[in-house]
DNA sequence: TGTACATCAGTGAACGCGCGTTCACTGATGTAC
DNA sequence: TGTACATCAGTGAACGCGCGTTCACTGATGTAC
């Protein structure tokens, strides 16, 4: 062992931290094994010593990006009351901030339309992700007390990353803010928090 | 005036429309000058007696496939009243054979997280054909006494387009169809549409 | 402690391929006489 | 009516470029003695 244990590990997570921003900002089939490379500070040709092929790892980026999210989701939703923890989730996915930086934020909202085109492994990982993101909103609506759960989560989920993905694509900045104005006070009343409403 | 007046105008519809269908399909960037014109067929070479380029001939689809989306939309709710045609449109939108055909549906649905890897005019007509369709929508539900129209149709739109790109990502057949469903009956009941339920 | 060595993560030139674009050419068309 | 002609929509070979992938090589590292 000539180098660390750890070394070549820690490259490889580099490699995908990197991809998995570059997918989700330029989409995959715009991001190059150079690019990405380069963003991880190497050169593109030793990336075949750590995935198979550009495939193999848009489905390990995709993965990385659920974890990401999941781990974000229960960051922000950690000791807060069911309630609390989920208003919070939706204004933080239909801010401003989230918006303007697809590169960190939700797959889904950033690949979705996309998806339907890559092949069979990496629309499993992302398939995969998207039941646990969808089952991560479902047990704090379970225990509100709403009726059918996952069928709520799942049209939650939809109007949320419905309602980012049309922001991204309004190039007006006020325009683009009120539609998720829209969302957040339609979501909210939708779940019954509580109704500081805001003005588009 | 060699050929019939509308002859080259007739050719550049063909290939308009065959663009049109295959960016909402293959996504703007995987479609490529050569497919567009086998698919029209005509041989690449004469593309660009057409249009000025490929960015260009991006652009001019997107028109198109709004007017194609309105038309759809007037179609379906022509003659109906302001809640049934509601009904209807959410139900073609969220039925199994538009989330089977991407080529010829919603282009929101098809394109919105491409979208802003696209070029500004792309991007502009994008952004004024949502608008069309966020406007269609919004009438309606004004008619119908909801408060805060133009609002309430952002978030209705932003559902649909969610709900039915993710059922695409959805490969297992049954989840996708559940998906379907549960925007579906969340719109209806949120619009106070006629609410026979439909079992997930 | 110092030196020769084996390892292997990473380098960078090279490849084949598909793409957007160009352009000299073709040949079907309607027109002029 | 028939024939030579001008037009121009469409053809297809060729280009430069960027991409995914390969591979012979490099050089920093820890080890053996």
């Amino acid at each position: 062992m000539r180098y660390d244990a750890t070394h070549k590990q820690q490259t490889r997570q580099r490699v995908l931290r990197a991809a998995a921003k570059a997918i989700r900002s330029e989409g995959a089939h715009r991001v190059g094994v150079a690019g990405v490379m380069r963003e991880a500070g190497l050169t593109h040709g030793g990336f075949y010593a750590h995935f198979d092929s550009k495939d193999a790892l848009v489905v390990a980026a995709i993965e990385q990006m659920f974890e990401e999210s999941i781990e974000h989701w229960e960051r922000e939703t950690r000791g807060r009351g069911d309630a609390e923890g989920l208003a919070a989730y939706i204004d933080l996915y239909l801010s401003e901030k989230h918006r303007d930086r697809p590169g960190t934020g939700c797959p889904i909202a950033a690949l979705a339309c996309e998806l339907p085109r890559l092949d069979a492994a990496a629309r499993e990982a992302f398939a995969a992700g998207s039941r646990r993101l969808t089952d991560a909103l479902a047990q704090p609506l379970s225990r509100l007390g709403h009726a059918d759960a996952p069928a709520l989560a799942a049209s939650v989920l939809a109007e949320l990353v419905g309602a980012l993905a049309l922001a991204r694509c309004e190039s007006d900045r006020a325009r683009s803010n009120s539609l998720l104005t829209a969302s957040r006070n339609a979501l909210r009343r939708r779940l019954g928090l509580n109704c500081k409403e805001q003005p588009a």
